[in-house]
Parts: C-alpha cells; sequence; structure tokens
RNA sequence: UGGGGCGUCGCCAAGUGGUAAGGCAGCGGGUUUUGAUCCCGCCAUUCGUAGGUUCGAAUCCUUCCGCCCCAGCCA
C-alpha cells in the first residue's frame, strides 16, 4: 500500500464520505461500486475509477460491488466480462461475493416501470428516432410533447406489457418518463426508459425483449445495492437530475448521492473506448493486450505492476478540473517500483563484436554479479566471460565528443562486473561501417579486485557471444504523435513507428532464472512476453540525463 | 447563443478570510564499477481578468474572459 492508500487521501469525495461517517448519516457504513460496461477492455482510466470505489470503501471499512452495467446486448459480450474481472483482480481489488449485474434486476426494473406508468409518470410513445429528435427541441429552443404524451394509462400499461410479451419489432415503441418537455436540461425531456430489442442477451437470453436504458437503470441498481456514494465521471452531471428524478418516483427507500469528478486525460494516447476499439478493430495495434495500449492488460503486458498504477492513480489525486497528465508521471511511477525489486542484467539491443586479443581465444572465466546492486536478498548470478564479446554499438564511437564515457579508439572503459579494456583497432567493411572492434583487456582490473591503477573512461554493459542467447526486444513509443489525439483526425495522428524491434543478445542467467522483470543496466525495465517466447519488452527505459557534448 | 461544470507553477494538486503545501518535469551540485538509483539545493510577491468588501482575499461579492460536457431508443 502507498502512504495515500493507508492514510486515504485528503480529495473532495473523500471529505464528503468522511463527513457523512462523522455526521452519522451512514450507520452501514461505506457502500461503493464499480459499474463497468462490458463492451470493451478496461483502462488505466478505469484503474482510477476503480481505485477510488475500492479505496473509499476500504479505508473506512466498508464494501464494494463489481457490477456489470448489462443494459445494451447490441454492444456487449460475455468475453469482455472475464477480462474485466481478471483486470480488477490482478489490480489488487476483491469485490468479494459482491458481483452483480445489472440484468439481475432486470424483473424489478420492469416492475417500478409499471409503478411509474401508473403514477402516469411514464407513458408509451411510437415517435420513431427521428421523430423524437425533432420532437426534442435544440440547446436553445424546447422540446413539444409527444402526441402520446396523454395516452392513458390503462393504455400504457397494456402497450407495456405488449412490448414486453415480445409483440413489436425493435423500434415500433418506447417507455418514456413523463418530465418536462421545456426543461433547459435536455436529459429530462421525456427521456427514454425502455426500447425494444430483440436480441439475445449475454445472461438473460431471449427472456427479454426490451431493454431498460442506463439512466433508468443505474439509479434503480445503485438503490437496490444501498450504494452510499455513486461516483461517476463529469460527463454525467447533468444526468443527475434524472438519476434523482427516478428515484424520487419509484417506490424505493433509499437514494444514493451522485457525485462525480474528472476522468483522466494522459498525453499521447486516447482513453475512450470507442478510439481503444478503433485502434484493435482496425488493426493499429495486435489487440486490447498490445503493450502499446493504454489499457490494464496492455500495460500488464507491457511490464507495469499493479503497484506502480495504484501509485499513479493516487498521486494524479481526485478533483473536478479537466487534466491530461504527463506520461512523465506514469513512467516515473513504474520506475520507482522496479527500482527497488527488479534483479538486473544485460542484454546487448544492438551487438558490436569485440574481440579480445590478449585473452586465451578459447579459455573462459566465470565472473560473478549481484542481482541487485542494494537488495543483497535478491542474490547472484554468474556470468561467463571469454575473449569474444558484443557491447552496444551506441557504446562506441570514433569521434568521441567532450565528456564522453564510453569506448573510442585508444581510450579504456570497464566491463561491468568484469576487466577494463582498451580499444586498439576498428574493423570496418568496404562500406566503412564499424563491424567490430579489437581490445586488449587488463588481467589486473578484475572487477572486484583491481589493482590497475588505470581510470577508466566510464563502464559499460556487455554479454559473452558464447554463451549469450539471441532474444527479440521490442522498445515502444508512444501510440499517437501528438498529445492530444482527436476522434477526427486521429488515424493521421497515429505513430506509425511506436515499436522497434530489435534481435539482441541476453546473459544466460536472465532466461535461466525464472524472473519476468528485469533492469536491462543502462538500457531499462523489461519483462519476458507472456506470450511470444524468447521476447522482452520493454516497459520503460532508464532516466537519462546525458546531454552529448554537455 | 439554453443548461451543467471547471479555471492556483510546464503537468498534476493542497489551500475554504490571516498573508501560496507537496509530487512529476526542469535546472545546479555531491555520491556512484548502471550518464541509473540515492543525497542536497533552486524552481508561483502570486492564484484566468477587472473592480469591490475587509485591518487583511487564491479564499466573500460583482464583471468580463477562457476551456470542457449535453440535442443516442450508448454508457
Amino acid at each position: 500500500m502507498t502512504d495515500q492508500e493507508k492514510t486515504g487521501g485528503t480529495d473532495f469525495i473523500r471529505a464528503r464520505v468522511r463527513r457523512d461517517i462523522d455526521e452519522g448519516r451512514l450507520p452501514h457504513g461505506v457502500v461503493t461500486r464499480f459499474p463497468p460496461e462490458p463492451n470493451g477492455y478496461l483502462h488505466i482510466g478505469h484503474a482510477k475509477s476503480i481505485c477510488l470505489n475500492f479505496g473509499v470503501a476500504a479505508e473506512q471499512g466498508g464494501a464494494t460491488y463489481l457490477r456489470f452495467d448489462d443494459t445494451n446486448p447490441l454492444k456487449e459480450d460475455d468475453r469482455y466480462v472475464e477480462a474485466i474481472k481478471q483486470d480488477v483482480r490482478w489490480l489488487g481489488f476483491d469485490w468479494g461475493d459482491r458481483l452483480t449485474h445489472a440484468s439481475d434486476y432486470f424483473p424489478q426494473l420492469y416492475a417500478f416501470a409499471q409503478d411509474l406508468i401508473r403514477a402516469g409518470k411514464a407513458y408509451v410513445c411510437s415517435l420513431d428516432q427521428e421523430q423524437m429528435r425533432a420532437y426534442r427541441g435544440t440547446l436553445t429552443e424546447p422540446g413539444r410533447n409527444s402526441p402520446d404524451r396523454n395516452r392513458p394509462v390503462a393504455e400504457n400499461l397494456d402497450l407495456f406489457a405488449r412490448m414486453r410479451a415480445g409483440e413489436f419489432a425493435d423500434g415500433a415503441y418506447v417507455l418514456r418518463a413523463r418530465i418536462d418537455m421545456a426543461s433547459p436540461n435536455i436529459n429530462l425531456r421525456d427521456p427514454v426508459l425502455y426500447r425494444i430489442r430483440k436480441v439475445a442477451h449475454q445472461r438473460t437470453g431471449d427472456e427479454w425483449p426490451i431493454y431498460p436504458t442506463y439512466d433508468y437503470t443505474h439509479c434503480i441498481c445503485d438503490a437496490l445495492e444501498g450504494i452510499t456514494h455513486s461516483l461517476c465521471t463529469l460527463e454525467f452531471e447533468d444526468h443527475r437530475p434524472l438519476y434523482d428524478w427516478v428515484l424520487d418516483n419509484i417506490n424505493v427507500n433509499f437514494h444514493p448521492p451522485q457525485i462525480e469528478f474528472s476522468r483522466l486525460g494522459l498525453e499521447y494516447t486516447v482513453m475512450s473506448k470507442r478510439l481503444l476499439h478503433r485502434l484493435v478493430d482496425d488493426g493499429h495495434v495486435a489487440g486490447w493486450d498490445d503493450p502499446r495500449m493504454p489499457t490494464i492488460a496492455g500495460l500488464r503486458r507491457r511490464g507495469y505492476t499493479p503497484e506502480a498504477i495504484r501509485e499513479f492513480c493516487a498521486r494524479i489525486g481526485v478533483t473536478k478540473q479537466d487534466n491530461r497528465i504527463e506520461m512523465d508521471l506514469l513512467e516515473f511511477c513504474i520506475r520507482a517500483d522496479l527500482e527497488s525489486r527488479a534483479p538486473r542484467g544485460m542484454a546487448v539491443l544492438d551487438p558490436l563484436k569485440v574481440t579480445i586479443t590478449n585473452y586465451p581465444a578459447h579459455g573462459g572465466e566465470t565472473l560473478s554479479a549481484a542481482w541487485h546492486p542494494k537488495v543483497a536478498d535478491l542474490g547472484g548470478r554468474e556470468l561467463p566471460f571469454s575473449a569474444s564479446l558484443y557491447i552496444e554499438r551506441d557504446d562506441f564511437t570514433e569521434s568521441p565528443p567532450k565528456g564522453y564515457k564510453r569506448l573510442s579508439p585508444g581510450e579504456t572503459v570497464r566491463l561491468r562486473y568484469a576487466y577494463i579494456i582498451r580499444c586498439d583497432a576498428v574493423q570496418k567493411d568496404a562500406q566503412g561501417n564499424v563491424v567490430a572492434l579489437e581490445c586488449s583487456y587488463l588481467p589486473d582490473s578484475r572487477s572486484g579486485e583491481d589493482t590497475s591503477g588505470v581510470k577508466p573512461k566510464g563502464v559499460i554493459h556487455w554479454v559473452d557471444a558464447g554463451s549469450g542467447v539471441p532474444v527479440t526486444i521490442r522498445n515502444f513509443e508512444r501510440l499517437f504523435l501528438v498529445p492530444d489525439p482527436d476522434g477526427d483526425n486521429f488515424t493521421r495522428q497515429i505513430n506509425t513507428a511506436s515499436v522497434a524491434e530489435h534481435r539482441g543478445i541476453v546473459e544466460p542467467a536472465v532466461l535461466a532464472s525464472g524472473e519476468a522483470r528485469f533492469q536491462f543496466e543502462r538500457v531499462g525495465y523489461f519483462v519476458k512476453d507472456s506470450v511470444l517466447a524468447e521476447t522482452f519488452n520493454r516497459t520503460v527505459s532508464l532516466r537519462d540525463t546525458y546531454t552529448p557534448g554537455a
């Protein structure tokens, strides 16, 4: 748990909850809910909501429901249900036996609708969608009453029963609340409560030919579950009067307050399910769990930890201000987590062959290195060394800038955990590209027992050619070219170079250990891909403050 | 232009009448066999604007400006 998870934070929602407790309004404790619609995968914006809902309740010894908001079988699919459950669990939250579905309440929802009709608060309307739009008015003009608005109660009851019995085609009728067609709040202009959809539902099958809408369903489910704080995002703010209207007009003895907070915005990515769906469906990414996706599944495959994501959610806070968080903060959180627990290893992404000319050509030795420079408990590993090695191409240059701390002709550098070497000769191909280096090593400079007295330019990582294992290493960049991609220019804003595959080589102990996450020294944090063999995904690079020439 | 929200450092965010927390980023320095980590220091006379109330305002009142959301039988 992070500090904020322990103390509970000071945001306006937690302040409100504490006040409710202090003033004795919650005799049965705090009850919240996370209500995803199973029409896609969860993303980091949902993580914010999950951390908030589960966090607020847990801090007060309360309970949280995981409730699937499954009122629209046209868009929903059971395969998303399992993915969502897995993601919530992986993030570290437990709903216990409080797993529910809006569809669990379909019978009660139906009965309440009949009550509304009897009370003259709802009516069956035959306007088609276009007509209804025309009757609704505009933002600045009031709407007009539906010709069916004064249909007698008995007739409404009969028609609604026949809708339920499946007598009518999709779209023939809807059940509407009878509120106010002139309301400045468009949500109150006789909103639809039920629509006919002769579609099989993932849980209720063909039992219902009619389905309740979100506005009608959500508030009632909240009330029936005794949700003490119904937390949602800002765009539902002007639905609140409708939320309240429904609960005020049915016979239910509990009325949760709806409290809104701003959704998470993250630079260089998108957070709407519609756009995420497009990325997947149009093949811009390999799937919902593509490591470049801001989905929980994508972040997981990328190597993010639940702890880092929770820490991120704690750090961004909860307010009503629109926001767009910099990637730097997310990266800071995962680096901070991995720094202390990821074992170190060495991998070369772009190998440059090095031959130690004064080292026995057929010999070799085994050096040792700790898995972590500060965490002794992590133990150590063996590191094969020989005359034939690979270093990072990037760690050599023929013309070093001022202050260069890597290898260049005539200069010395320490091979991490091993010896100091000097570059004696550079081999090039016909085009003048450097293809290999000839170096000599200082026999008395072995790591830990260095008596050479030589101060090398710096330290670089390396992998023994004979024992190193070839692997694919994937580096990811931001998915979009602009910090705030929009739906209209979406396709043009996608970064088509967001993944770079390297054919690299990694020290044998890394693959031999059972670990998944490593810091490849001087490069970054990586995780073994959960699907592709011998493939590492870069979770995040190491912080790099090197400015050439400086 | 109807309704609903929001405006405190590049990005987040405390603060709710008593004289601008903190984090991320950035910058400078120290330690370092990872140009990492770690450690030090710097980083808003000012709170969208203009007035007003007050001994005193980011906090109260008024004006204006800017941004976001709403016209699905989506959620």
